[in-house]
DNA sequence: GCGGGTAAGTATGCAGTGCACACATTGCCG
DNA sequence: CGGCAATGTGTGCACTGCATACTTACCCGC
C-alpha cells in the first residue's frame, strides 16, 4: 500500500475496505486503528481524519455490513409464510458464518447506540417485516441472531452430515411446531 | 480494599466479584485487569498468580454467568411443552436484561474456546433439554439469545406498557403460530 | 518449633494502543 | 495565482497486557 501523493485519494473507502479484511481476520478486539492505518500506508493519526474515533469506525463497518444483510435478505421469497421464515433465518444464518466477525460486530455493543448503525437496522427490519409480516419479525430476528451465534461458538452443530440449511430448518420447525 | 496482611487470602474470588462489578459498570472491553487489581488493593500483577491472563478471567466470569442462568432455569415448570418454552426464554431473557454485560460476555467470543465455558455451556444445555426436549432445544437457546441481544440493544421494544415477558411471550407465540 | 520450599504478592520494564495537539502539504476555488 | 480548508504527519501522553526478576510469609516435615 505504497503511495506517491501526499494526499490519499479516498482513505475513508480504504479504511473501510482493509477494516472488513483485517477484522475477519483477527476479530473486533484485536483491530487496531494503527494496523488499519498500516495496511492503508498512511500515518497512524490519519484515520482521525475521517472517523471520530475507533468505535465510529467500528460503527461504519457494523452499518456496511447490515447493508449486506439487508440486500441478501430482501430478495428472500416464498409460498407460505413459514418458507419464508425458514429462508430467512437460512439466510441471515449464512451471512453470519461466511463473515462471522462482522455478525459479532453487528451483534456488539459499541454500535447498538451509534446513529448510523441504529438506521441501518432499521432499514434491515423494515426489510424483513415486509416479508414476513410484524408478528413475526422480533421472533425471526431472535432466531437468525440466536442460531448464528450459536454455531458460531460451536455451541451447536449440526448432526453428522447434516447442512447448516437443514440443521437451521430443523430448529426453526422445532419451535414452530410445539403444540 | 486496603489490607494488612502481604497475602490477600483469596484474592482469586476478590477478583472475580471486583469482575462482576466492573464489567457490569462499563461493559467487557473497558475492563482492565490493572483496574481490578487496583480495586482488589493488589499490585498490577497479582491476578496473573490466579489467572493465566486476561482472557482467562473473563472466562471465568462468563462461567459464573453460566451456572446462574442454569440455577434459574433448572426451576422452570410449566404444563405443556409451550408453556415450558415461554417460560424458559422469559427467564433467560431476564437474566440478560438483569446483568447484560455478563450477557454479552458470555454470547462473545473470547469464551466460546476456553474449556471452562463450554463445560458450563454444556451443562446449561443439559438443563434446558430435560425440560424441553431435545428438538426444541437450539430453537429455545436461540431465541433466548436473539431476543436478549435485541432488547438489550434497543432493537426491540416492548409496545406501549408491555412488559418484558408479555413481549417475550408475544414473540416465541409469533413464531410457534405460524402455520 | 523451626527451617526451608513454595505459593502468593511486588517492582520494573517493554511494546503496543487510543487519542490530543501542533505542524506540514496540497488540491481547489475565487 | 494566492490563500484557505481539507487532509495528512510527528510528537507525546496516559494507559494497557504481560514478561521477568525479586520479595514476603504461610505451611509442612522433621
Amino acid at each position: 500500500m505504497e503511495r506517491a501523493t501526499y494526499h490519499h485519494g479516498d482513505l475513508a473507502a480504504a479504511l473501510l475496505a482493509a477494516g472488513l479484511e483485517l477484522l475477519e481476520a483477527e476479530g473486533a478486539d484485536r483491530l487496531s486503528l494503527r494496523a488499519l492505518a498500516r495496511a492503508a500506508g498512511v500515518s497512524p493519526n490519519a484515520p482521525y481524519r475521517h472517523y471520530a474515533d475507533k468505535e465510529d469506525l467500528l460503527a461504519a463497518l457494523a452499518a456496511h455490513g447490515y447493508a449486506d444483510v439487508r440486500a441478501r435478505l430482501a430478495g428472500v421469497t416464498g409460498d407460505t409464510v413459514r418458507d419464508r421464515l425458514v429462508a430467512t433465518v437460512q439466510e441471515g444464518v449464512r451471512f453470519a458464518l461466511a463473515r462471522p466477525q462482522v455478525f459479532r460486530l453487528m451483534a456488539g455493543h459499541i454500535c447498538s447506540t451509534h446513529p448510523a448503525v441504529r438506521t441501518a437496522m432499521a432499514e434491515l427490519q423494515a426489510t424483513v417485516g415486509r416479508t414476513l409480516g410484524e408478528p413475526l419479525l422480533p421472533g425471526a430476528l431472535a432466531l437468525t441472531q440466536g442460531l448464528s451465534t450459536l454455531l458460531i461458538d460451536g455451541s451447536a452443530r449440526p448432526g453428522a452430515g447434516e447442512s447448516v440449511d437443514a440443521f437451521v430448518e430443523r430448529a426453526v420447525r422445532g419451535v414452530a411446531d410445539v403444540s
